[in-house]
Order: C-alpha cells, then structure tokens, then sequence
DNA sequence: GTAGGGTTAG
C-alpha cells in the first residue's frame, strides 16, 4: 500500500494514521526515513530524547540510534546523522554501515573510504559484513578508485562475503564503472547465480564501453534462461539497440515490452525516443514524444538530440522555446544539444546566445557544455573563440581534444591542430580513431607527408587504433595536396580499404588543382559512376575541360547533365547581422536592399580590377558573350553577403560567410583582393572548409 | 536496523 505523504504538521499526519500513541517510535522511524519525511523523523526523535531512560544524558540505545543515522542520512541530513553517531556511547556495524550508505548516497564517496579504514582501527566491534561491503565497493564505483576496489575485492574472496548477491552486484557494477570489463565479466561468470541486478548491470557496462556483440550474448543467455526482465532491463536493452542502430531489434523489444505489464516511466520512455531517433525513426520517436503526459527535462533533451541526429537541427532549436513555456529547466545536455544544432547551422549568433544562458546557470563547468561550446565556435567561423573555450576548461577528455584539433583543421589551421595534439599526449589524454582523421588532415594542410605516414603506420599502430578509410582517405589528400597525384592513384589502388566517393573525390579535386587534366578525367569517370547525381563532379569535370580548352569537352558534360536532368544547385550564402541572417542566392536580388547591394559589388569590383584582379569568365558554363559572362561570376552569393557584410559592420568587424556549395576560383581571388583592399578579416565556410582571408591571403593557401 | 542496476551529449 502507498504511504500517504505526511502533512507538514507531524502531529497531524499521525493523527490520520490513527497514531495516538508512539508506541513504537523504531517503527515510525524506519517510515519516516523511508518516505524521506524529515519533520516526522523530527518528531519521534524528540519523543525519544524525552522518554528515554535517562532524559538529561540523551542516553538512546544502539538501535534507536541506528534507525535515527538511516533517517536523518535518507533525509540529506548527513551532517547531524554524523554528529549522532560521533556521540554514540557504543557503536556496532549496523551504525558504521548506515553513516556509510549516508555518505555514499549524499554524493561524499571519499568520506566512506575513509570511514572504513577508521572503522577497522576503531575498538568498535566491527566486523565488516555484506551491507559495509556492499557500500564500500559501491563507493569505490563512484570515485574512481581502482586500487582500494580490487583490494575490497579481494577482502570479499577472503572473508567469503562474495557469495551475497549484493555484493556480487556491486563487484560487477564497479569493474564495469571503472572500465574494467573483464573484471566485470569474470565476477559475472563466479557460481554464485546472477539474478536481474546482475544482469543489468553487466549488460549496461558492455553497452557503456562498445562491446555490443558480448551485451547481445549476454542476452541471449538471459533470454535462453527466461530471465524476466525489469524496466532497468528495457532501459539498458534500448541502449543497446540505439547503440547497434538496428531498428528491427528495436521494434522487437518494443513489441515484447508493450505485452508485459513493465511500468513505463520517464527512464523507459527516454530510453524508447532514443532508440526511434538513433535508428532513423523521428516520427516515432516525435509521436511518443507527443503522447506523454508528464515530461521531464530528458524527454524534452532526448527529443530535441532526435531531431538534431536526423538533421532537423532548426526544429531542435524550437523545442527550446516550448520546453521553457513548460518551465522545464534544461541541464548540462540540453546545452549540448543545442549548441550543437546551433553549430550545424553554424548561427553563431545563436550559438552565442546560448552559450551566455549556459554561463547564466552554471552549466558552461560541465565538460560536455564545454566541448559543445569548441565545436559551435569552430563550425560558426570563430575558432579564437573556440581555443578560449578550450583554454578555460578545467577538465578536458579525448571530444575535448578531438573538438579543439579538428576546429584547427577544418581552419587550414594545421601548426595549432597539431600543437594541441602534443598537448593532447603530454596530458596523458589517448587519442583515438577521430583524433587521427583530425591529424592527418592536418599534416595535409602543412604538406608534412613523411610525418602522415609516421602517425599511420607507427603511431597508430603502436596505440592500436586499425586505420580506417577516413584515415586512407587523409593519406590520399596529404599526397595529393603535395603534387604527388600519381603515387596518391597507386596508393588507392594498393591500399584494400572501402574507397569512397570521398576518398575518388579528393584525389579528382587534386588533379583539377594541379591541372592534371588526363587523370583527372579519368579519376571523374569513376566518381560519376559512384555518384551519378553530383553535380559537383560535372562541375569539376566541365570545368577542366574549359580550363583546357577543349570547349567539345565542355559541351559533352552540359549534354550528359542534360540527359541525366542534373541542375546545378544555386549557390546561397548567408551572413548574420544583427538578429538576422540574411540571405542571398547567386544573381537575385529579392534583398529589400538588393540595389545597394550590387553597387556596392561593382565598386569593390572595379577597384580589385586596379590591384590586378580579371574575371575567370572560363569558368562560366553558360553560352553568352564574355561581358556577359563577367556578369554571372559578380553576383555569386559570396560576394552578395560578402558586401553586404562591408556595408553593415563595423570597420573593424571580422565578416563570416556561410556558402553550401564549394568557392568558386573566381569568388576566392576576388574575395582575397577584397580583403587587401578593405582591410578586413573575411571568414568564408564552404561545403568543405573553413578560409580566412587577410591581408589578400587565404588560410587554405589557394588550395581547397 | 544498514546494501546492488537505468534516461538525455560527442
């Protein structure tokens, strides 16, 4: 039967259990500790204070005082539950184990661990049993600490308390806590028999640390066994089914648990939303979302990653709004998630603003906020803002190193990326499989081709990261970028990796930057088989042809494109002013301001013809007399919001351009001249990567 | 009398 929640008058909350006398006060005790009602606990305790034997000497047996511990310890008091117990004339290990699970559950771990050790100094009789046990390997779980958990481990062989589930339980959550799973699963495996706790727990530590084909052997032996499962189960079991992203193991164990009577709280269906959005399934996920009565800030978090992983980084953004309608406050992952939908966007206005209300509630502490805050910054075109971030965070882990590397990299900031990286390995953090991708797109940034090689075949291996095609695809770039296209085409060849159209398509831009138009055409055949809906690559290839001359080439691609009814994307490009983004699509002039606009570009225009700027009019696809072919390459995006950018902002204002398609060789001339002449720092994101133009230089050094 | 497992980020 539920307990009634006490009244705020104790008196009267007895009076309704028909309480009249404290006959019994250990009972009303042990239920006021349970249902965290303190002003009862209160209550009896000055009853016990006043009746005992000896009323000036507060002289309360050994067991009253237990049950007072355990209260005031449930209740968050731990303070006054530590001052009972200092006082206790005589203590057992009940009084021990109670102040212990105190300090466990009121977040003071260490504080355990230290009681320990003194209880077994004490001249207390105190002979550890399964409930200290229990407490003390659960204490070790929670504060990291290695060496006093297998020494509590070897206690618990010893002494033979090994054979209590609980402390079987606790073994295996605190090999798995500190990642130490074969410890996990050899305690797992012990005779002792495993029941639900066991099973969870093993399974959320496989889930926790990628071992998924173990997690589902371990399944399958719990299914094979008929092991019921309980909610913590579904929870965990969704985990991994998120976590594998197979949506028929998801929609199985959904089905499974709507025929059960398992109770679906908050946890489970957080857990189910996951799993819809992690396997692709946002309307299911969106529709359970919509059918909950009571939402916490996880389901709100939850739904908000779903959209944010299934590219609807706008929507995300928007439950912000509602959740806040609800008075749902958000937490350290809330943030995290919409910082991160705020970087796919790259709205560093918005990201901006975010960042000042995590800052507001104290969120900005949180490693998570903190690495979330480094890739806004990054993919918003500030990366000063984003190495300040890294620079103030406290604690730092592998995403924190990898967000702050690959922030440099995708900058042409290669020098930076690879400085952190030492750092990354003086602090003793390990890089992982992303730390590479980001260090060898470094090396091929500064050209250092020995030293890519170096990490891959030596550093690598030594770490025991296996390369994958990420990495090759790096190794293709770093030779490609040094001019060595034919020994990057032999090394695709003899490499056995699952060549992408990625890795086909670097090698393919490389041969059209070094003007290596035969193998280049050759390479393109090949990305056009893999992708024949690119338009890039009919770009990329028209383009060679033109650059060649060979305008029957040029003709042939605009046939195909034809046939095959590819249409050049527009190119758009945005800039933030103000409170505004303001778009612009090549030659439109729907910008209330468009007039302005294009003067100002045909000032900026003319005066770069002076610094020795001459139109690319090759390049332009269409069939048109060559003025006006000038005309279709001065109004690209680029240099619309570019403009745009001079007109609006301060002198001293960086102006940071978002493009979806690549730069245009045309628009990356104009705009370095442009940046010379007015003395601006212009950050311009293409599909690719980031360039900074200063001082009539590009960060990608002309190559991109 | 005191003890064990779960949700949201990359």
């Amino acid at each position: 039967m539920p307990i009634l929640k006490a009244p705020r008058n104790p008196l009267v909350y007895l009076k309704a259990k028909h309480i009249t006398s404290i006959e019994d006060p250990v009972r009303l005790l042990k239920l006021a500790a349970d249902t965290k009602n303190l002003e009862l606990g209160k209550l009896i305790h000055a009853h016990l204070i006043v009746t005992s034997a000896d009323a000036f000497s507060n002289n309360i047996d050994v067991i009253q005082s237990n049950f007072l511990i355990n209260l005031y310890a449930k209740c968050g008091q731990i303070c006054i539950a530590r001052q009972l117990f200092d006082c206790m004339p005589v203590r057992n290990v009940v009084s021990w184990s109670a102040l212990m699970a105190g300090y466990l559950h009121n977040g003071l771990d260490l504080e355990v661990l230290g009681l320990f050790k003194r209880s077994m100094a004490s001249v207390d009789d105190m002979c550890p049993n399964e409930f200290v046990l229990t407490t003390v390997v659960s204490s070790c779980s929670t504060s990291g600490r290695v060496q006093e958990g297998m020494q509590c481990h070897g206690y618990v062989l010893k002494s033979g308390l090994v054979f209590y589930q609980h402390v079987k339980n606790a073994l295996i959550h605190m090999y798995s806590r500190l990642s130490d799973m074969e410890g996990a699963m050899s305690v797992f495996n012990t005779v002792q028999a495993c029941d639900i706790f066991s099973y969870n727990s093993i399974l959320n530590g496989l889930l926790e640390h990628g071992h998924l084909k173990e997690a589902m052997q371990v399944l399958s032996i719990m299914v094979s066994k008929r092991v019921k499962w309980d909610s913590v189960t579904y929870v965990t079991v969704f985990g991994i089914c998120s976590s594998l992203g197979t949506l028929r193991l998801g929609l199985q164990v959904h089905c499974r648990m709507l025929k059960t009577d398992i109770e679906c709280d908050a946890f489970v269906n957080s857990a189910i939303m996951n799993m819809y959005g992690k396997c692709g399934k946002l309307v299911n996920a969106a529709k359970i979302f919509e059918c909950l009565l009571i939402r916490n800030v996880v389901s709100w978090t939850t739904i908000m990653a779903a959209h944010f992983q299934n590219g609807y980084f706008e929507e995300a953004l928007n439950f912000f709004v509602n959740m806040k309608l609800e008075d749902i406050t958000p937490n350290e992952y809330t943030f995290a998630v919409l910082l991160n939908s705020s970087a796919s966007l790259s709205a560093l206005r918005h990201g901006a603003l975010l960042h000042a209300c995590a800052e507001k509630s104290g969120f900005t502490d949180h490693m998570i906020v903190g690495n979330a805050l480094i890739n806004m910054y990054a993919k918003s075109g500030y990366i000063e803002a984003a190495n300040e971030v890294f620079s103030d965070m406290t604690y730092r882990n592998s995403v924190t190193w990898n967000a702050m590397i690959s922030g440099y990299s995708h900058h042409g900031l290669g020098k930076e990326a690879l400085n952190v990286f030492r750092d990354m390995i003086t602090a003793g953090d390990s890089p992982n499989y992303v730390t590479f991708v980001a260090v060898l797109s470094a090396c091929a940034h500064l050209g250092l081709v020995q030293q890519g090689f170096y990490y891959l075949n030596q550093v690598m291996k030594q770490i025991g990261i296996e390369p994958g095609v990420e990495h090759y695809t790096c190794i293709v770039g770093l030779l490609s970028r040094a001019g060595l296209l034919d020994e990057a085409e032999n090394y695709m060849r003899s490499v056995s990796a699952k060549w992408d159209v990625v890795a086909w398509r670097t090698l393919l831009n490389a041969c059209y930057l070094h003007r290596n138009y035969g193998l280049g055409r050759r390479v393109a055949e090949i990305v056009v088989k893999m992708d024949p809906n690119d338009v890039g690559t009919y770009l990329l290839l028209s383009n060679m042809y033109a650059k060649a001359r060979s305008w029957d080439g040029v003709m042939k691609i605009r046939k195909l494109m034809r046939e095959r009814t590819i249409k050049k994307e527009p190119g758009v490009s945005w800039v933030e002013i103000k409170d505004t983004a303001h778009i612009f699509v090549s030659d439109d002039n729907s910008h209330p301001e468009s007039r302005q606009i294009y003067e100002k570009v045909g000032e900026l225009l003319i005066k770069i013809k002076q610094l020795g700027y001459v139109p690319d009019i090759a390049a332009v696809l269409h069939d048109v007399e060559d003025e006006q072919k000038e005309d279709y390459l001065s109004y690209h995006s680029e240099k619309l919001a570019i403009a745009y950018g001079l007109m609006k902002t301060p002198t001293e204002a960086p102006i940071r351009v978002i493009k979806n398609l690549r730069m245009c060789d045309d628009c990356h001339t104009a705009v370095k001249m442009i940046s010379k002449l007015t003395n601006r720092v212009i950050i311009v994101r293409d599909a690719n990567r980031f360039h900074h133009f200063k001082d009539g230089c590009c960060s990608c050094v002309d190559y991109w």
